[in-house]
Parts: C-alpha cells; sequence; structure tokens
DNA sequence: CTTTTTATTGAATAATTTTCATCATGTTCA
DNA sequence: TGAACATGATGAAAATTATTCAATAAAAAG
C-alpha cells in the first residue's frame, strides 16, 4: 500500500499541465517537490510514469492508468469532502427524531414541516418509539433527538425543555366523570382507560397517577392513533389520558370534555434530547428552537 | 484538500475491527497512532467521525460517508496498484511493434503467435510504419518496438541485432534476367520495379543498390502485400527486390526465381528497437530472443 | 551559440506521522 | 465494591516523510 492521494492529484496536474513546473505552481508547490514525488513512485513500483525527452512530458503505459485512476477516484473524494463539510457547518445532515410520547406526533409534525421548509438539505426521519429505548438509540447514534417526558441526567445526552403541558382524562361530553371538577384516581376504578400500545412502565397515567394510589382501571385497550383513540372515547368506548393540547377545538366540537388529574393537575414538561456531541449542529439548535414555540404555534 | 488513503484505509479498518486497538493491529500501527489521526480528521472537518461511548465503536453519519468513500475508493485503488505491479514484473503491458520493412510481417506474425501463448496479458498490436516515421514515435511512447534495418546511435534507443538477410531479386522463372549469375544495378534499367507504397528514401533498392550506381529502373509501382507483389512478379509484369526469406517453397513453386545483387549479394541486419529505459522489461527481451531465431523458425 | 526554461539531484529543513509513556474511563469478575 | 483488565485519549519525543533550497544538467527558444 504505498499510493496516496498526494500523489493521484499530482500526476493529474502534471498531465494536465503538461510539465511540472506549471503543474508545480497549481499545486502551489516547487517543481522539486513534484519531481521527488513522482520519482518515489517510479522507484517504489519500478517502472516509468512519464517519458521525459518529450516536449510536452507524456504518460506511458503505465502512467496512464494512474491518472486514470486518478480522474476516477479524486472527483468521489472531493465530493465526500465537499458534503463533510456541509455537514460541519450544518447546512446538510440528518435529523432521525425519535417520540417516546406518542400523542407527540401531532405537534411534532407541523414543527417538521417549518424544518425542512428552513433546512432542505437535512434529511428528516421520525421514527415512533414503540418497540426500541430511544435514550439508548440515541447514544448508539441510531436517532438524533429524542422527546421524551422524563429527564436523565446522562454524560453525553443533554436535555433541553421545550414546553409544559397538563394530563388531562379525556371523556365523552356526556359521560358522568364531565360533572366532576377534577379526577382523582379511584374514579377510574370502574372505567375502560384507553391508551397508546405501549408497556405501562411508559405511560404517565400509570406511573404517575394509578399505580402510586394502587388503583387499576376496570379495562385497559389500546389505540395506535390518537385519532381512533378519541372517536373511541367519544362513543363512550373507554376514557383517556392525554396532553392538553391534543384536544384542539374541533375535537371539542365533537363532543368531548376533558378535566384535570387531581385538583392541581398533572403537569409536566416535555424535553428534547440530543447528544451532547452534537449540541453545536445548527439546526438541532433551530428544531428545538422551533419545538419551544410548541403546540400553540398550530 | 486533505483526505489520504491512509486515512480511509484506518476509517475502513476502525470500522471493521470495532475498536482502534484491533484495528491497530490489522493496519501494523499503534493504536495510538490511529487515534490521532481520525482526532486530526475530526478536527479538520470539525465534525464527530465515531462515538465514543458505545462498546464497539459505531459510526457517526459522517464517519459512514467516509466508510463509504474508502469501500468505492480503496478498491479500485489496490487493483491500480497491483496492475503496475504486474506490469512492473513484466507479467502485463503493452506490446506495440512498429515494423519500418514491410515484408517482416511475413515472419512476425508466426512469432507474435507464439508470444501470445507465452505471454497472455501483454495487449500486443502491430503498426505498419507506411505514415509514420517509427523511431520518433518510439521515443514518444506510441510504440514498444520498432523493426528497423538501419541501427542509430541514440541516448534513449537501444537496438539489438535480430538476424542477417540478403536481398535479393526476385523475378519470373522464365526471367531473361534469371540467367545471370548476379544482378547489377544497370540489369533493372529497363524493367518495372515493384515495391511496397513507402518513400524511396526507405527502400534499401534505391539507396542502396540503385542510387549509388546512378541508375533508374524503367517504371516503379506499387503493392502493399507481399502476396500481391508476387503475383505482379510472376505473371512477369515487373521485378522486385525482397529479403531472402519471403520466398518458401510454396513461393518457389509457383514459379518465382532469385538472384543476389552484386556479386557479394547485398546483406544486411534486422534490428530491433526498444527504449532504453525499458529494456529490463521481461516480455520485451523475450519477444526479442523469439524474433532472434527469426523467419527460420517458420 | 547563448539565453531561458525546465527537470534532476542531494542535502537541509520543515512538516507530518508514529510511538512511547501516562492518564482517564469503563468493563468484568471475584 | 474494588482490583484487574481493556480501551481510548493525550502530550511530548522520536522517527519518518515531504518539501524546499541550491546547484547542476538538459533541453528548448531566440
Amino acid at each position: 500500500m504505498f499510493i496516496e492521494t498526494r500523489h493521484l492529484r499530482s500526476l493529474q496536474a502534471i498531465h494536465a499541465a503538461g510539465s511540472l513546473a506549471k503543474a508545480a505552481e497549481g499545486l502551489h508547490l516547487t517543481q522539486s517537490a513534484l519531481s521527488h514525488q513522482i520519482k518515489a513512485l517510479e522507484r517504489y513500483f519500478d517502472i516509468a510514469l512519464f517519458l521525459r525527452n518529450t516536449k510536452p512530458l507524456t504518460l506511458t503505459p503505465s502512467g496512464h492508468m494512474l491518472v486514470h485512476l486518478a480522474q476516477q477516484v479524486l472527483p468521489q473524494i472531493e465530493t465526500a469532502e465537499a458534503d463533510l463539510k456541509r455537514v460541519a457547518s450544518g447546512e446538510a445532515g440528518r435529523l432521525h427524531i425519535a417520540i417516546e410520547c406518542h400523542a407527540c406526533y401531532e405537534w411534532l409534525m407541523p414543527v417538521l414541516t417549518d424544518f425542512r421548509r428552513r433546512w432542505p438539505e437535512v434529511e428528516v426521519d421520525i421514527r415512533l418509539g414503540l418497540s426500541f429505548e430511544p435514550i439508548p438509540a440515541l447514544q448508539r447514534g441510531e436517532v438524533d433527538l429524542v422527546v421524551s417526558s422524563d429527564p436523565l441526567k446522562l454524560p453525553d445526552v443533554a436535555f433541553a425543555p421545550l414546553f409544559d403541558y397538563e394530563a388531562r382524562l379525556v371523556m365523552a361530553a356526556g359521560h358522568p366523570l364531565a360533572a366532576r371538577q377534577h379526577i382523582l384516581p379511584r374514579h377510574l376504578a370502574d372505567q375502560t382507560l384507553i391508551t397508546y400500545p405501549v408497556q405501562r412502565s411508559r405511560l404517565d397515567v400509570f406511573t404517575r397517577f394509578l399505580q402510586p394510589a394502587g388503583v387499576e382501571p376496570a379495562q385497559w385497550r389500546q389505540a395506535e392513533l390518537t385519532d381512533v383513540l378519541l372517536l373511541l372515547v367519544a362513543s363512550n368506548r373507554g376514557i383517556a389520558v392525554l396532553p392538553d393540547w391534543v384536544l384542539t377545538d374541533s375535537h371539542q366540537a365533537t363532543g368531548l370534555s376533558t378535566r384535570p388529574l387531581t385538583r392541581r393537575g398533572m403537569h409536566g414538561t416535555l424535553y428534547a434530547a440530543t447528544r451532547r456531541a452534537e449540541q453545536g449542529c445548527a439546526y438541532l439548535q433551530d428544531v428545538i428552537a422551533l419545538a419551544q414555540s410548541g403546540p400553540g404555534m398550530r
């Protein structure tokens, strides 16, 4: 293994210029350096690359092979370097987002629509965190941003607060619980609870509301899509607990009511988790800023 | 411009091995060297290439780009290097032959048939030296071997003797001149001379036989192919001067006679001219050795 | 034939890569 | 939990490699 891109660049330049002197100028080298460089190649492979006693330096067949190689290889390297520089400057890159909280999809999409207009070269993708652990995936480099509601203290991951939300009980307008000012755990003991299809340890209703009180809902069923979930609730097949922003005016009109959990309401904060190593990345900062305006922007 | 093939090799090895330490082993480097190398890249592009806090070192998207580049580029370079080494060792290469003497085609073809069996990877080509000067072409690298009958003293071209020949007058068996023991210039003054279609300065009959005696043939006509030329001679349309080897047994049977030019006969030597720079080339040496056995081998 | 341009060469210098030694961190296993 | 082990990072020294300098040779131009 011996050929370096430097050699290929020199070879190509010499071939194009027709002389060491001219090529040296373009390469910001002395012609002596080029002479040594070529000679080193020729000595290593024990072949002549150029015929020296011709007016414009001409290539031997072997020299031609190498120039041909250079013409194939150098453009590839150059475009790769250019891409890298664009990634470094933040112009281009990858933004793979994982969302723990399923409902986040609702407000995230408009944010990303904005984002794509502002950073057209960044490749955007969303992964619903159904079957994998988002934070380890972030650490492994599989995703670049995680929307999560419980910040951790990790050495390599930073959590930036996005906005506060309130988890409220959602039910059909005529539901008996709609009569109450606020909902307590025991009120759900005889209800059918509808959630997104994730394990209960990742559902705030269970971890922060029901389990501390030792209450189990009468039934637990799941729905993948927010709209389907709301449809089930509206038709009195059960109740759900969702962030306040999910209920838009249009939903209100379809006959849904919401009530706070506990007298004070169950409040939380959404965070954007990113790798500390990439905190300087311009488009990451921007997408977080966009997200911080939150569902209110909608 | 910064990326060198060394970087690509390291990147690829690290990716394959999953750790600097293992990769370093395979590359015959220390782990430290690799660490510095990668760090230099990362600093130059201001980008992370690997995530360090993962067990098997994982690539960032940018790192992936570079490994991908390496996988594209390195094989190309490696095959080029392998090709160069084969050329250097003489296994492969190019053998473009120019022949000044047109008749040489006759004995050269069987030699080349042999040659191609022995050096299948060498690309063989023959150029009839009709309209170009073979020796300058050799110097310019357009051809690699010239068959010539007049050796020159040149600093960059070597002439290796192949074999001696005798130029003889060829005529129809019943031709009046066939009665003579040997032919003198004046005997051709009333004859039609048939030659290959090249300028007279490159025909021995003129330069070494007729011109020194101040004799002109009655007519001069030309034929491109040896067989056509002999056909014309056999049908008494003229006479020709050809090297002795051209007349095979089969030609004798078609009713052709030959006689020496001057009492002593006009003898000459064929040479193989090659660039001194390439004299060490194995297949060049071999083709010369094959040619030295000459037309007698046929 | 001289002048100018261009390439080669060896030695000196500059730049770089690599190694060494050490440290920091993390993992494994008792 | 802590000791042993493995892995990567780091700075300084060492080694290697590339480049320049200066002198020379060679070839084209005038």
